[in-house]
DNA sequence: TAGGCCATCTGGTCCT
DNA sequence: AGGACCAGATGGCCTA
């Protein structure tokens, strides 16, 4: 598959290599063959006319097939380029890595991607919301019972936002298949506060792969932003039958 | 065996 | 002019 995208490539019409006679040289050789017969009847046509700069027609056989390979391995890099970001895409995507794992798919991983960020997106936008209800009762208390020991500067640090945190810790080690991220920081949070609940990461992301449309089971919908749950989301008919694709294999 | 996915080659177009 | 980007064509590999 494409783990031979990277530096070795097993195909048989890998380029740098073969012009000529390995079986999978073939088809370029069929095309570079008519490529140049067009060639010679261009410089034909070309000889009448007469030539100030040398154009590609004027070229020699050589010289052709030299800019045609220095271009072909141009685009091979290019290509391999976006594979590396495409697996790099992969890493940071919710869904079970391993040798026995098969890979996602080009488009299953962009489709995944997508969903992926719409979530956090979402999730992020109800982090503020509970961050700042929090702190919000927070500045209630305080002002009614004058507490002296804490300073307004020094609250945010102490405060009941044990939940908040741990929450977003179990947020965090959610990504187990993360090598930097430690397993030990998903530290389950004891009274189960809202926002996990609401987060749905754990349920939500392990189903992404089966179907990264249908996050609506743990999903709440706000005003304004956008939700990546299958309801809400009326994609163009090209798209959103693209998504049927993104989790079937 | 058909279909999906992929790598590669190629020519065209646009940009610097 | 040269390079980047793109899309079409082609053939190989793999899986259901």
């Amino acid at each position: 598959m494409d783990s031979d995208a990277g530096s070795t490539c097993s195909r048989s019409s890998s380029p740098d290599l073969v012009v000529d006679d390995s079986a999978g040289s073939f088809f370029s050789n069929k095309m570079f063959q008519t490529y140049c017969q067009e060639n010679r009847s261009d410089r034909e046509a070309d000889q009448s006319g007469g030539g100030k700069a040398k154009t590609r027609s004027q070229l020699s056989k050589e010289e052709v097939q030299d800019l045609r390979l220095k271009v072909n391995s141009r685009e091979r890099k290019r290509m391999h380029d976006l594979n590396q970001a495409m697996d790099g895409l992969r890493e940071v995507m919710p869904y079970a890595h391993g040798p026995s794992v098969r890979k996602l798919s080009k488009i299953s991983t962009l489709l995944l991607a997508r969903n992926y960020i719409l979530m956090l997106s979402s999730s992020l936008e109800e982090m503020k919301k509970l961050v700042g209800d929090v702190y919000g009762a927070n500045a209630a208390v305080q002002s009614r019972t004058a507490h002296p020991s804490i300073t307004p500067a020094a609250s945010p640090a102490h405060l009941p936002l044990h939940p908040l945190a741990q929450s977003l810790h179990s947020l965090v080690g959610t990504s187990q298949h993360h090598p930097s991220t430690p397993a030990t920081t998903a530290i389950p949070a004891p009274h189960s506060p809202p926002s996990t609940s609401f987060l749905g990461f754990h349920a939500p992301v392990q189903g992404l792969l089966k179907d990264p449309l249908h996050l609506t089971t743990s999903y709440r919908h706000f005003p304004g932003m956008p939700c990546p749950c299958s309801l809400c989301q009326t994609l163009p008919t090209p798209t959103s039958s693209l998504h049927g694709l993104a989790m079937n294999k």
